[in-house]
DNA sequence: CTCGTTCGGTAGCGATCGCTACAGAAATAA
DNA sequence: TTATTTCTGTAGCGATCGCTACCGAACGAG
């Protein structure tokens, strides 16, 4: 592969340099879909938080919709990535579902960005179906995600036999979204750990 | 009042009678702001919809901002009454809830309308800052209401005497908001029956 | 220097947004 | 009948939407 290509390593950047920070530009970004989703933050409100015009917006993501697929990758990497290291920091899934669950609380409530989960609410209302359907299918494949880390520890023995793991990745989903939507309806951390709290309540008590 | 009214009845219509049925439109309003939210709902989706051109809309309802608060005061009334209705249809706070969340899953999911709550989605991502702040208001003063429904049952000595009423209240309606968000994603009303289910299960035990 | 290449800024495309001026149509009042 | 009132349909307002043609500016290569 790539037969045609004369260099080894990547090209050396000819012509014009781009003249903006582009992760900066993309942290900006992420920050307007984050606060205000996908069909409201207009081309417009992003040239004008990152401090360029339209055209170079355009040459450097393409068009808004891979912009944005940029952004939530950014965003599953970044903040994102908090629940999925705290759900593995912990040896069953029980008590790393429990710090997942705080770990939300503190993160969705984080003044330092907007509040909630931006996998969770932008895209919600959005008539753009392809980009709907992505994320719709992101939040249901870490339902899943979370499914079959408790089937496994049902395997290993750290769960009763009986437990229905599909039923119970549901009921977490549900609390997290639910929690990223109290966040935005200005929730305080304080208020969504007693969240997690009675939601880990909830749990089947080891037989 | 009204000392300059010369009729004792509701006035003679005068003029040139509607041509349309203003509550067979305004259903269709409800269904399309329930389905795709304030923002993404455009007038032309609503004439096209009722079957009848802007300026009969805007004759009949005032603008969009004003159609969707009549939206919003009819959904409170019809589908929407359904959960208050199964919350006050028993004797204490605890019997109502659990009556209420099995509601909103078979509600939710009810392939007769559009999936979730309007309350919790439609303004999702609203860059319309007063309509959002209202219909959050709506859904904050739904949580404060539960906390009171809790708290009378404290008081009467149904529940015991420590039961921190507030941080429940915030955990049925975070259930309750992740619900509508689960049903919208696809889930089952079987599965979010799972998630009532669940969610009673931290419920404090009678003391 | 002169190329070739890439980026940046101006300026504006066609489409859609919420909304309305206007005139004709359909009712009651006299 | 004529006058008054209210609704309906056409047609289009100014603003904003996502996006791009164009050309000068800024770089490395020769």
């Amino acid at each position: 592969m790539a037969a045609d290509q004369p260099h080894e390593q990547s090209a050396v950047p000819r012509g014009r340099p781009r003249s903006f920070d582009r992760e900066a530009a993309l942290a900006q970004a992420v920050a307007l879909f984050w606060e205000h989703g996908y069909e409201a933050t207009s081309v417009a409100d992003l040239t004008a938080a990152m401090g360029i015009r339209p055209p170079s917006l355009y040459a450097a993501f393409g068009d808004k919709r891979s912009l944005f697929e940029e952004v939530v990758a950014s965003y599953q990497q970044t903040h994102g990535a908090v629940l999925p290291r705290a759900l593995n920091g912990e040896p069953t899934a029980r008590a790393g579902i429990a710090r997942m669950l705080h770990a939300a609380a503190a993160e969705y409530t984080d003044p330092a960005h907007p509040w909630g989960c931006l996998l969770t609410s932008s895209t919600v209302n959005c008539t753009t179906r392809e980009v709907e359907r992505e994320l719709r299918s992101v939040r249901n494949g870490n339902v899943r995600a979370l499914e079959s880390r408790i089937r496994a520890d049902v395997a290993a023995g750290h769960e009763p036999p009986g437990t229905d793991a599909a039923a119970l990745a549901v009921f977490v989903g549900t609390v997290l979204q639910g929690m990223s939507q109290r966040a935005r309806d200005g929730a305080t951390q304080a208020e969504l750990e007693q969240v997690a709290d009675f939601a880990m309540r909830a749990w089947p008590e080891q037989a």
